[in-house]
DNA sequence: ACCGGCGTCTGAAACGTTTCAGACCATGCT
DNA sequence: AGCATGGTCTGAAACGTTTCAGACGCCGGT
């Protein structure tokens, strides 16, 4: 593999020249310049980043850990956050922690071995034996899609409570009295603000609760969890879905058995995936917004990581309700 | 931040026996081991990646370049990378070009830069400035979701060709004579070689046929595609789309319509995504082994970065017709 | 008593960069 | 002519590891 070294015997310049030429391309002469570009041309030169990051010491890196890629809802915090990198000439890697704990400390320990420049974080559980040793390393992160006291890291996340009681509600006035709540995991904490959400929404009203917990946040977890739905009795009217994954699950389950919707059973989402307005029945959704999301933790981080070290900040949106075919009331 | 010779210092004894009991810890004396390991935690040291690699010559990671995070065939394509890395003690990075060759070069020369073990590249084109430089880097790459000539690498495909022909032949068999193909753009030649699989099943038969090139390959794009195929006249009577994404967005311009499918007209999409059994119609669509895909590259990339460097080889898979309602012939 | 071998540890070289102090030269000014 | 200045280049140190030859002490065998 060819080196910088290489590059200064063919070029007859010393090494010191040739980084020159690379870097600050102004401090050396013009025909010097043209006949190392030459040269490395030639050679196919690339320089090797490991040696550069490790004399500077710091990385121009940025890691993002995701809950679940195969959630469109994280797709496009990504590109947020890539969008608010690249203008900073930052890249960043993107992992996928499938929600499994070992692969998120894996992961972590790598962003540490490899001393990112920070991590974005999405994370299983705020407590946790990885987490605790990710923080010793000192590398700087910021939570996306998670609410953390600004004493310990920025944040940036969507008001999740929130988020449930506008499910909750809209289903209250459309009418509905039994109403099912299909959520993941309990570990994650959107499960159970959401859930909370619903519940602070319901309270007062006349409608009883069914909850039923998904193994998983995926379309397959969703269709188990439809399936449970039919055979409860008395059959809830509505059911609100911790996602929209969860929600075209249990929709398909319901129009594999002929149960009609929204006429016997009204569904409400979660994220407003774009997949979410082609389903069988459109979904009702809370939306999130979650490119905004990405780019602002990143930016976050970016201004952690500069000189200017700013205060840590706990940035939180406010979801909205998006009423579609799946909870329209017909006469 | 905490180095090697910290931890040395601390627990008296030379670096190149803080690296033995990190590295080699079968070399070192038990009592040495648990109190050099005691200090490690003590100061929480983690050891740099780049330092470590520099030395080493060579990475403990390797890269994936897709073309669509967005598209959730690529992300079971990662998925199945990802196995296959795991299970050698790899870790991979994950990049997005978003079917933009600038970024696809500016994430090619990162990975150079960065000597991952090798890329996994689904690439926009497969000649191009970018690529052509990539190579000269010599870092090993495998194609994922396009075939090319073994002398050049390895690759790992789908029969584009052979899929594009069982989606022709399925629609002139249920009895469609005006048929149109939503493509997409004509620089991949996945689009081509469907195209061109769907014009051999055409050919001899007295179906006719319009091509539509839509400007993305994403669920917005097939939108506009779809109000383009309403204003079409005569209208097709069935409709052949490049991939899911696609058939969503006309599915959804149908339905918003009122033009029944499949009565008014059939939909045919690629790469059956999980989404497209839970869409307004379920759809018909052509099945890729997606995940294997992504462990077969890693696999054939990991062979092809160890001592006993094997052939190259170009993996091709044969696609899959899944019927569903969207083509369903109705008496 | 001597020697070979083993287990354990040390010290230094090497990896490929960047950076910085200084060397050298030509130029323009006094 | 002498000197300061600025432009250009060099050489060496430093970054944090891994690895390897060698040093040292201890044991068992001859």
């Amino acid at each position: 593999m060819v080196g910088i070294k290489d590059v200064a015997k063919r070029a007859g310049v010393s090494i010191g020249t040739v980084s020159n030429v690379v870097n600050r391309p102004h401090v050396v002469a013009a025909a010097t310049r043209s006949r190392v570009l030459s040269v490395i041309e030639e050679l196919g030169y690339v320089r090797d980043e490991s040696a550069r990051q490790l004399r500077a010491g710091r990385s121009r890196v940025m890691g993002l850990l995701v809950l679940d890629l195969g959630n469109p809802f994280f797709v496009d915090v990504a590109r947020g956050a890539e969008e608010a990198a690249h203008a900073e000439g930052l890249n960043i890697i993107t992992c996928n922690s499938g929600q499994r704990s070992e692969l998120e400390a894996s992961y972590l320990a790598m962003f540490a071995e490899q001393r990112v420049r920070g991590v974005l974080l999405s994370p299983v559980a705020t407590s946790g034996a990885a987490l605790a040793a990710f923080r010793r390393s000192g590398t700087p992160y910021v939570f996306v899609d998670r609410k953390a006291p600004a004493s310990e890291a920025s944040s940036v996340s969507v008001d999740d409570v929130a988020g449930g009681a506008l499910a909750g509600r809209h289903l209250v006035e459309t009418g509905h009295r039994r109403i099912a709540f299909v959520n993941g995991p309990a570990i994650l904490t959107q499960c159970r603000d959401r859930e909370q959400g619903l519940r602070s929404a319901l309270a007062g009203s006349a409608a009883e609760l069914t909850v039923l917990e998904a193994i998983g946040l995926d379309v397959s977890s969703g269709r188990d969890a439809g399936a449970r739905l039919l055979g409860t009795s008395p059959r809830p009217t509505a059911v609100f879905c911790a996602n929209d994954l969860l929600a075209l699950g249990v929709l398909q389950a319901m129009v594999g058995a002929g149960v009609r919707v929204p006429d016997e059973m009204a569904i409400v989402g979660y994220d407003d995936i774009e997949f979410a307005g082609a389903a069988a029945v459109p979904l009702t959704s809370v939306r999130q917004p979650a490119r905004r999301l990405g780019r602002t933790a990143a930016e976050l981080l970016l201004a952690e990581t500069s000189d200017t070290k700013p205060e840590r900040r706990a940035v939180v949106f406010t979801p909205e309700l998006v009423v579609r075919e799946s909870t329209r009331v017909r006469r």
